[in-house]
DNA sequence: AAACAGACCAACCGCAACTAT
DNA sequence: GATAGTTGCGGTTGGTCTGTT
């Protein structure tokens, strides 16, 4: 039961000709509108009389004008849409109508498997702690924030092109429904997940038990129709390739002092990789962000001190012509391939060949993240430090000294590596016997992957977000799908 | 065929957090 | 530090579609 939009219809592909006939009504339409636009701006300012601003459904020609707003001025500020436009709509439900349906590369239609088990996942982590979808992998880890920020990188790519008022929808819905039928709302792997996120110091065999949490899964109501369970232990897998790597050589690994607030974190995560344009706040690559930086940001607002501690760019390649952020390089501007990878983050270095996006150039992105090491392993001020503790320190019980800071980020480390290296150490078994396990439920599961190698199967982690044509849009990464998990 | 209920989804609202001035 | 503007998130509502009776 699809439905589309207006605006979907609207940014729907077509023929060359289709387009430029298309491109020449909106250049006309936004004359027009432009034109109104600035006769109702004169006539505002004669009368003074606010503007009624419309509500409900948004035509066909609004969707126009806020396409070619954004196309023309990319992301933000929406409340200049109206003055700017003519658009009779406040500047929220414009920003809303974009993020939900105008914006490209966003996915419709029903969730996958896959994605139904992601947001179970995501929805079980944020249940502990709080609000905002936060990676699924803080809980279990209790790393500190800025472990949280690199693996978002991660989770960045799990459920692309889906919004956050369409998870809500499915989730609100969902959780309706099972809860009628008398059904729990979390499948098994995800209560599996919610308890060893209580026990934290969970190793990678505790995972393994396949068989009896499809035994659980069947007597809970979950159908065979969705794939194997327990891709959250390839999830951690995956995931400790991306953490290993940043953080080898291991002792000489030292994370900086948390650098954001507990809540959003992956918007702050968004905000560090980005390149600005039109955006006030967005970070330009010639000014790469320092943790530190954004450590003092947290709580006080305030920048000190980037001078001396700047991060190095993120790759020389970022250097280049600078790029339109999110709205603008949606529309098909071509992306460093640094730049590219870095839209790709962790996820992307952990694909399968057959999988990466064309313009990931595994090379870049490999150096991108040996900076990315490089930077993290910079002390941090002791402005930052001091000021920035911020999440670590409140976590670990508030106000304390830096040094304790750093043990408890060691302790943090210790209890990453203790989970993380072991799967890697010893993926071959593990998958052997979760690809077994699970063929025994699912023999009749056409999604059954073929292979299972816990060392590269992103696939699995993410699901269906990890084809060519969910990353990439003709070419382009989708730096959208960083700013948030759809 | 009509009426009804449930599901789905777009849109709005209120609040909180963040940022710039 | 105060304030206004901007943005994001979660909850909610109302319209539309679909399946059932």
């Amino acid at each position: 039961m699809e439905r589309r939009s207006p605006g979907a219809a609207l940014l729907a592909s077509s023929s060359p000709e289709e387009e430029e006939e298309k491109s020449a009504a909106a250049e006309e339409g936004r004359h027009a509108a432009m034109a109104a636009a600035e006769q109702q701006q004169e006539e505002e300012d004669e009368a003074a009389v606010p503007v009624a601003l419309k509500k409900g459904p948004w035509t066909t020609s609004e969707d126009a004008m806020l396409v070619d707003h954004v196309r023309r001025h990319g992301e933000g500020n929406w409340n200049a849409v109206q003055r700017l436009t003519g658009l009779l709509r406040c500047g929220k439900s414009c920003r809303l109508r974009w993020t939900n349906h105008l914006r490209p590369n966003l996915k419709k239609g029903s969730f996958s498997p896959d994605e139904e088990l992601l947001i179970a996942q995501l929805h079980a982590s944020s249940a502990t702690s709080g609000p905002a979808w936060p990676p699924i992998l803080l809980q279990l880890l209790d790393v500190t924030d800025w472990w949280c920020c690199v693996l978002s990188c991660l989770r960045s790519v799990q459920l692309p092109g889906r919004t956050d008022n369409e998870i809500k929808n499915y989730w609100n819905t969902m959780t309706k429904r099972r809860q009628r039928a008398g059904l729990p709302v979390y499948p098994p792997e995800v209560q599996l997940q919610l308890a060893l996120s209580n026990s934290k110091r969970c190793r990678f065999d505790e995972f393994s038990n396949v068989q009896a949490l499809d035994a659980a899964a069947s007597a809970a109501g979950y159908t065979s129709s969705r794939p194997a369970p327990l891709d959250l232990a390839r999830q951690l897998a995956a995931t400790s390739q991306m953490v290993q790597f940043l953080s080898s050589p291991p002792p000489a690994f030292s994370a900086p002092a948390s650098p954001w607030p507990a809540a959003r974190p992956f918007a702050r995560n968004a905000q560090f990789f980005q390149f600005a344009a039109h955006h006030s706040s967005a970070v330009s690559p010639s000014t790469p962000m320092h943790p530190a930086d954004l450590s003092l940001g947290y709580g006080g607002g305030v920048r000190a001190g980037a001078e001396q501690s700047r991060l190095a760019p993120l790759s020389p390649a970022s250097h280049g012509p600078r790029v339109l952020e999110l709205p603008s390089n949606q529309f098909l501007q071509p992306m460093p391939p640094a730049s590219a990878a870095a839209a790709g983050g962790g996820a992307a270095a952990l694909l399968p060949d057959h999988h990466q996006h064309q313009n990931l150039n595994a090379e870049s992105l490999e150096k991108m993240l040996q900076e990315l090491h490089d930077a993290i392993k910079v002390d941090p001020s002791p402005a930052a430090s001091g000021g920035g503790g911020g999440v670590l320190e409140r976590r670990h019980g508030g106000g304390g000294e830096n040094k304790s800071g750093g043990q408890h980020r060691d302790d943090d480390m210790d209890t990453l590596f203790d989970m993380m290296i072991p799967t890697l150490n010893a993926p071959a078994a593990a998958a052997t016997t979760n690809h077994s396990g699970s063929t025994s439920q699912h023999s009749n599961d056409d999604q059954e992957p073929s292979a299972v190698d816990l060392a590269v199967d992103l696939q699995a982690t993410g699901g269906a977000s990890s084809s060519a044509q969910d990353w990439g849009l003709d070419g382009v990464c989708q730096w959208s799908n960083m700013s948030r998990i759809c």
